[in-house]
DNA sequence: TTATATACATACCGATCGGTATGTAAATAG
DNA sequence: CTATTTACATACCGATCGGTATGTATATAA
């Protein structure tokens, strides 16, 4: 067989990648098997062992190359207000959390390695690493609201009802809620659609008039 | 091998479907073996497929033992309302809600089953069917409740700014979320201590002063 | 009482899968 | 230009697992 140079090898792995998150998605990630990943991307075996260790180094591979939903949000929104402090804090958050939404009802790739994340995947033994990951980034952008709500309080924007750890909770668990039922029915639901009233009602409810 | 009794074969399948639960909640539906399952009874896998078919068939009885929690709230809504027609429907919502999250927290068997649906389990190929039920009762489910709120509607009771659906999405999403966080988070959180405060909160928020 | 069906346990078998050892041609280092 | 390493492909091997066939003692029907 032909030996390839640095950046074709670097291909392969990325092949590699792209293949095991297709068989991930249609097999699941326990009947993936190693040779369907390398007969997805054209090569053998032997060209998974070169690349990974084994079937977890390929998943935990592709799990960090997405960011959780809420994680995304957290991260967009802290740009913007690191490029702009004088921004109005929920104001920014309502128009971030539309913009992610957008976004990610057209990437294709992300929707399949979060469904993949949910719906593919027994967090069982090594796994459990996995699912732990992602509940410290969730735990992390959950933190990251409520700090944008306080701020917000602050202003006196908040309606009393709602403390800032209350509100941030809800929005958290509505858009984590709403992308899940998302992606468990795959091209029967948009997203944006049926996210943006709720989260408009919502942040109309729960703001000062 | 000494032939049971019907009645003590009837408690052979109990006791299959009792371990299988915990091997599937240990080792997760893929990796689980009928071998472990069967020595985890105390049995032969002679037993298991006396029993059982297959592994899905296990799987399938194991899922159909429980109500999804939304399932849970709109069942015992619906009896309550039978019983009492006259009952305010909002109020008995909330009711009902909180008496249901407080059964599930100490059901330790529906937890552990809870989790295996959502935690321990890959929807493919064969096993989409038990996603698709799933997603069913739950759409039943939030129709239901939609329901609730479209009667407190025409009493007045709904804030102008939550329409009876989006009020019902919205419980609906955010029982969803907290159920599953409290899944995810073996042991570290109360589901009736975090999740009370919060549905208090959004009851009064779209509910008429 | 006897025949049959039941409720399992045990044994065998073929398929599958991952790890590893090995082969190999080309890239790259010297 | 040669040696070595790289980037794979191929081959072998042992473990595992599910299906099935078979054994068997007892409950139950007649």
């Amino acid at each position: 067989m032909v030996r390839r140079t640095k950046a074709e090898a670097e291909q392969t792995r990325e092949a590699l990648l792209a293949a095991a998150t297709q068989v991930f998605l249609k097999r699941g990630v326990s009947r993936a098997t190693l040779h369907e990943i390398a007969h997805a991307a054209g090569l053998s075996r032997g060209a998974v062992h070169w690349h990974f260790r084994d079937k977890l180094e390929i998943f935990l591979a592709i799990q960090e190359r997405v960011l959780l939903p809420n994680e995304a949000v957290a991260a967009a929104l802290a740009a913007r207000l690191a490029a702009d402090p004088d921004l109005d804090p929920i104001h920014e958050l309502a128009t971030t959390v539309a913009a992610t939404l957008r976004q990610l009802e057209d990437d294709v790739e992300r929707r399949g390695i979060l469904t993949i994340l949910l719906l593919r995947c027994e967090y069982v033994d090594e796994m459990t690493f996995a699912l732990q990951r992602q509940q410290k980034a969730d735990a992390a952008a959950c933190d990251q609201i409520k700090a944008i709500f306080r701020l917000a309080a602050t202003h006196g924007q908040l309606a009393s009802l709602w403390s800032p750890e209350l509100a941030a909770q809800a929005l958290f668990l509505l858009l984590k809620a709403m992308i899940e039922g998302w992606l468990r029915a795959p091209d029967e639901v948009s997203l944006v659609s049926e996210a943006v009233p709720l989260i408009t009602s919502f942040f109309e409810s729960i703001s000062v008039l």
